[in-house]
DNA sequence: TACTTCGGCGCC
DNA sequence: AAAGGGCGCCGAAGTA
């Protein structure tokens, strides 16, 4: 940890007395519910393994390892499936092995998959979380997650015991299953308030570029709707919700992140298939790309250039045009920044935290702009929870915090004034506070129902 | 038995 | 030239 200055000393000081309180209050958990829901997925759980040993597939297992078999061996699954079956796996672990993921699984479009997919989510929820908060909850009921700042590399948080950070929220089942446990204090509802784009407005801060300035400004344009346009060849009113939502996690950030066209093209098109993606018509998008010329995906082998005509081909183009028309501003900070740190063998973030030693590329580009990130949710954190809650003697508590969002538990009769001092703190006072922040920082905010679980937050429109 | 490493997957 | 950033937790498998 390298603060290099008074204020980002305090920053941390201030943040660690904060999450110490976040720590104190905790969160309230439904132990009925849990010990109830694990006998029910214990029950999904057998009923899935009685399915999964009717398959032939199980046969071959039990030929191949006799009392060995386990079904919740990878390893075991792996050669069944990729050794004595023969099939094709086109991807690798680390150590050179074919990795068996939810992916490579799906890719061998057997049956006897859709059960061992299930199987392995219900295992996931129980272990690790059903019976890992349980294993936490303190004799009243409580849960108090540890939220630390000496450990994460890029200086956001990271948390523990259990990790209040990764509950699911993406997957509808699990979603429900483990949320469900979450619940206000009587009489109170929990309240959820997040930075919008929190990371593509740091980064901002960083390149100041005018094309992403416009973006973040204009409430009419919308970039990932934009690049999923271009991906798929679409029109505007073509791109729905799971369109929009592949273009921005299979091309934007991943851009951000480092990745190139040979994965995203990977990506994006066997999506098309696995989402079911299509124009509003019906029409399959592998239909409507075949309509505009492209026919195949390309070898994707990333040794050679894209044979032309494929979709591999079209999504590099949209790389060049993403980072030489739309960004070049962006990707001049880059190439700029990451000269520095060679220059130099360190580098600072906006809020004061310095970076030393051998880093690569990547690293470079992505920790000061994650760092920056989580530092505007920390100090938002510090302003209610250290200042202004007791301040105007509010009930309400903050329960938890999740990189770039907050979590509060309070009474409904506070909910307004609530979310209107978290938009002041986190959209203004922030910006008088640190000056550098030169694009408009805006929050979306969930809220459940008053005594409602977690699962039932929903869209909460402020004024 | 206790510990470590690996592969995998949940979140931002 | 290379090719997805950051975490924590789980079970399996290997090691001491």
């Amino acid at each position: 940890m390298l603060p290099v200055s008074c204020e980002a000393y305090k920053l941390i000081h201030e943040g660690a007395i904060a999450l110490a309180q976040v720590e104190a209050d905790g969160i309230r958990v439904d132990r009925k519910y849990l010990r109830a829901e694990i006998t029910k997925v214990s029950i999904d759980i057998a009923n899935a393994v009685c399915r999964i040993k009717e398959d032939k597939i199980y046969r071959l297992w039990i030929r191949r390892f006799g009392k060995q078999a386990n079904i919740g061996s990878r390893q075991q699954l792996g050669k069944i499936l990729f050794e004595d079956m023969g099939l094709e796996c086109c991807q690798r672990t680390q150590t050179g092995r074919p990795a068996i993921t939810q992916e490579t699984l799906q890719d061998t479009k057997l049956p006897f998959v859709v059960d061992y997919l299930q199987y392995q989510k219900l295992i996931k929820v129980r272990s690790t979380y059903l019976y890992g908060i349980l294993r936490e909850v303190d004799p009243d009921g409580f849960l108090h997650p540890f939220y630390n700042l000496h450990i994460a590399q890029t200086y956001r948080s990271s948390c523990d015991s259990p990790n209040f950070q990764n509950i699911p929220v993406r997957d509808e089942q699990m979603m429900q299953m483990v949320r469900r446990a979450f619940l206000p204090r009587p009489g109170n509802q929990l309240i959820e308030v997040d930075y919008s784009g929190a990371e593509v407005a740091s980064a901002t801060c960083y390149h100041h570029d005018p094309t992403m300035v416009e973006y973040i400004v204009n409430p009419a344009k919308d970039m990932h709707r934009d690049m999923s346009r271009f991906c798929y060849m679409l029109k505007k009113s073509d791109v729905d919700k799971k369109i929009r939502g592949c273009g921005k996690g299979m091309f934007v950030f991943s851009q951000f992140y480092g990745s190139y066209y040979v994965k995203n093209a990977i990506a994006l098109w066997d999506a098309i298939d696995e989402l079911g993606l299509c124009k509003p018509d019906g029409t399959s998008l592998h239909k409507h790309l075949r309509r505009k010329g492209i026919r195949e995906r390309g070898a994707c082998t990333g040794g050679e250039p894209p044979a032309p005509k494929t979709f591999e081909a079209h999504i590099k183009a949209v790389e060049d045009y993403f980072w030489n028309d739309l960004f070049p501003v962006y990707a001049q900070w880059k190439r700029d920044w990451y000269a520095e740190y060679l220059r130099t063998a360190s580098f600072e973030t906006l809020t004061g935290f310095r970076f030393e030693g051998a880093l690569d590329r990547k690293k470079v580009i992505n920790y000061p702009i994650q760092g920056t990130a989580f530092h505007w949710l920390l100090w938002s954190l510090t302003q209610v929870v250290n200042k202004e809650l007791a301040k105007a003697k509010m009930r309400t508590r903050v329960a938890g915090q999740i990189h770039d969002s907050i979590v509060s538990d309070g009474p409904p009769e506070e909910r307004d004034d609530y979310l209107a001092l978290m938009n002041h703190i986190m959209t203004k006072a922030i910006r008088d506070h640190w000056t550098w922040i030169d694009v408009p920082l805006t929050i979306d905010a969930d809220v459940a129902p008053v005594g409602a679980p977690w699962s039932e937050k929903a869209k909460y429109k402020m004024e």
